[in-house]
DNA sequence: TTATCTGCAAAGAATTTGCAGATAT
DNA sequence: ATATCTGCAAATTCTTTGCAGATAA
């Protein structure tokens, strides 16, 4: 896995542009990130994560470590409204964000690649005046195995 | 203002469908978001509005009373990513809510009117078999006057 | 070398909960 | 009459901060 590797200078050099440091802790948060690329991992899931592979990194660092990345854009700090941030790397190359489907039976949360907000962008830009850099779409109802199933369904969290 | 006199009533019906009980307290609230319709009020915001009023509502029936209505869709519970929940009250006639823009260098929030996201969720509903009952949408980017303005920018918050 | 970073523990902020008395229906 | 509701204070949960020692560049 050499691409992950690759990420990783790229991000070691993101780092050094804003004169940040690349530290072992940083790494194997980002590494960890890397491998969990489909989670929307909350801080402590993370830390979690990192516990297992046996580091004594702090959940501070944690906590400092997401919000230093967030502010370099190397991750999104999203909000389901459970109670907490949970984070997901940016897609280097995508023009936005991919859109989130919540499903209010099971809670999983499933990803929309489509964008398609290009047409409400252009015509909030110009009735409003307003320069729209990013934007964040959630999405709620009931993903298809939630449809079809029993009335309990299982929920994929807690 | 007669109008507010008949919302109220129709919210009192609601609680009573489901066998909530209609209190000075939850009434004072209500009136309280009607007469703030556009403001995405956070709880100790509402409880300070309260305050003013000369009501002595606790912080904890605030928060119970917000929980409950969200459940009864009366109000919208909203994250901004300024670390606490803002709430508004739900159009009775709207199909969907508006979309918010929030503006990145004073953090006004303002509100779109237009939906648009038929096209989308008819896309998504085919393609990822989701059945969508309601989505947020937020947009970031600069409002108007900070586009003009200097580079400081007053901050609506505090 | 030295400014930045880390871990720890303590602090802070938002929200929830337990309980005993009060109150809508 | 009684199940629900309220206010208070305490408890929880998530997140941030101060500090002294450690470390990347």
């Amino acid at each position: 896995m050499n691409k992950v590797k690759k990420q990783l200078e790229s991000y070691r050099e993101q780092f050094r542009e804003r004169e940040y440091k690349m530290t072992p802790q940083r790494r194997l948060i980002l590494q960890t990130l890397l491998e969990n690329k489909e989670q929307h991992l909350s801080a402590e899931e993370l830390h979690a994560l990192l516990k297992e592979k046996d580091s004594e990194i702090g959940l501070a660092t944690v906590y400092r470590t997401l919000e230093l990345m967030e502010d370099l854009s190397i991750v999104h700090k999203l909000n389901f409204g459970d109670g907490r941030s949970r984070y997901e790397l940016c897609q280097p190359h995508a023009e936005h964000q991919h859109h989130h489907l919540v499903c209010l039976r099971c809670n999983r949360i499933l990803e929309v690649k489509e964008d398609l907000l290009q047409q409400l962008e252009t015509l909030i830009e110009r009735e409003h005046g307003f320069q729209i850099f990013d934007h964040r779409v959630s999405f709620y109802g009931y993903c298809s195995d939630c449809q079809k199933g029993g009335t309990t369904g299982e929920d994929a969290n807690e």
